[in-house]
DNA sequence: CAGTTGTATGTTGTCTGACAACTCAGGAGG
DNA sequence: CCTCCTGAGTTGTCAGACAACATACAACTG
């Protein structure tokens, strides 16, 4: 104890303020005694309540920052932070000169989505696959009605590549992927292709940890049957025949359904 | 002119610093010649493409305080809101005492939705009715096969609710899409709940103004001809017919397209 | 009288300097 | 060897000042 700690003597102003975070807290509530996470973040959960509370609603409405100050019973610096912070959540926006204002509530856009951590077991998956097999099915049979040229032309490039990936000894996935969005874009609806889309980010990494451990010649004979089966789909989409597309890529997504489930493979 | 504005006089300070923004925008670029929109907006955008270009990765990164005051030449107090920015965007977080540390990057969730924008003509709404289509017929065949007594009791529920509807001259919409939810349940599949969710609540807004404007007879005789639709469905979903339910629950919604093409309802 | 200009006041933006609280590494002392 | 203290570095908070901007109103001008 030689040396006090290098510029503490000097108390008097630590005692003209030490009581202001008292006076929140007890003013907040004996909730949170000591300060735990920072002065801002308190004020920023206090200014957050008042807002969604609609204390405050959408206009000309935030209290000065004097006043904040004075109410608070912190430093502008601490005000002013977290009126930053509410800014940088788009809560609040501030004008110079003027003063900050309640922005509108962004209206929270309701989607879809599945959580990672539902496709952590298998049967997960599965569940999943029959969502696919719904929408997928019913994909190829409008693709088979409203296939334009285009269309036809780009299934036939995924094949063609998902062939070449085979005998490349590479990833066949992407093409294999390729080919079900092809299939989704023939549909000429653009819903098909996002929702297929959103699935398939979902799904393939997932796929691609089931498809890695498999004796080569297993793995062949798998992607060949894949190949045919996609075949399959594409000729009938070509030979516009809605039922046979949609039988086709029924089959196509049970036969994966069955090997994912007998705990072998995984891919599309 | 007798009194200069409040505190003009004394610029010797203001000599003294205001090189510093001019200096930063130097060295920036010639882009941005006067501030808009604030310093510590423009601190913020060049903290934010370091980060996002990987000058720091995630781990022990940031420059100190300091440091970015010095670099940027502007004062702490703009360094501190800019990094409260990014700490309320969740880009960096900072721990007392040690330093601010770059976090993992939020990793964007990919969602499906539809822009509400999307919704505008007829035709986009029987774009969306065509995933339905897919979706919910092959809930139905789903529910066929899996429902558990307690699905075709909500079922039948939703079915006299409907009734009671028609019979009250009430709004059916409601009972309407419970039906739809309720074959969704039943196919013990979350994934297919979530989804008909979520297309609910983005298509019942636009089916109820189209629904509205329809003489009374009318609307009788097509309210009963759903409800007998969604008989045929539930009775194959009781006799666990999958097939049969598929079929029914296809009718039941291209029934529904047709009635849209036409220009006259758009309920389910 | 009407329109413009100047002024006062209030607001947010930025700067400066100081001190407080926290964390970690390294050395003195057991 | 282990423990505790110290010191240096860093972020957190405070206080006061000045700058830039916006608005209302009085004063001036035609």
């Amino acid at each position: 104890m030689k040396t006090q700690p290098y510029f503490v003597n000097d108390m008097s102003h630590q005692l003209a303020k030490t009581p202001s975070p008292v006076l929140i807290n007890a003013l907040v509530g004996p909730s949170r005694e000591r300060r735990s996470g920072g002065l801002v973040q308190e004020i920023v959960q206090l200014l957050e309540t008042d807002i969604r509370e609609g204390r405050w609603l959408a206009g000309r409405k935030l209290p000065t920052e004097s006043d904040l100050v004075s109410r608070f019973a912190v430093s502008r610096t601490v005000v002013r932070e977290a009126i930053a912070r509410l800014q940088a959540s788009g809560q609040v926006e501030t004008r110079h000169g003027i003063g900050t204002f309640v922005s509108e509530p962004p209206l929270v856009e309701p989607t879809f989505r599945v959580a990672p951590e539902d496709l952590a077991t298998a049967a997960d998956v599965v569940s999943l696959l029959e969502l696919r097999m719904s929408l997928e099915s019913e994909a190829a049979a409008l693709a088979a009605q409203r296939r334009q040229p285009n269309d036809l032309l780009q299934l036939e490039q995924a094949l063609v590549e998902f062939d070449a990936a085979i005998g490349a000894d590479s990833d066949a996935v992407p093409s294999d992927y390729r080919f079900h969005m092809e299939v989704a874009k023939a549909t000429g609806n653009r819903h098909f292709v996002e929702l297929m889309t959103y699935l398939g980010t979902m799904i393939i990494p997932r796929t691609r940890l089931k498809t890695a451990p498999t004796e080569p010649q297993g793995r062949l004979a798998y992607l060949r049957r894949v190949h045919h089966e996609h075949l399959q789909i594409f000729m009938a989409i070509q030979s516009q025949d809605a039922t046979a597309a949609r039988a086709a890529m029924r089959l196509h997504l049970s036969n994966s359904r069955e090997r994912l489930q007998r705990g072998q493979q995984g891919s599309s």
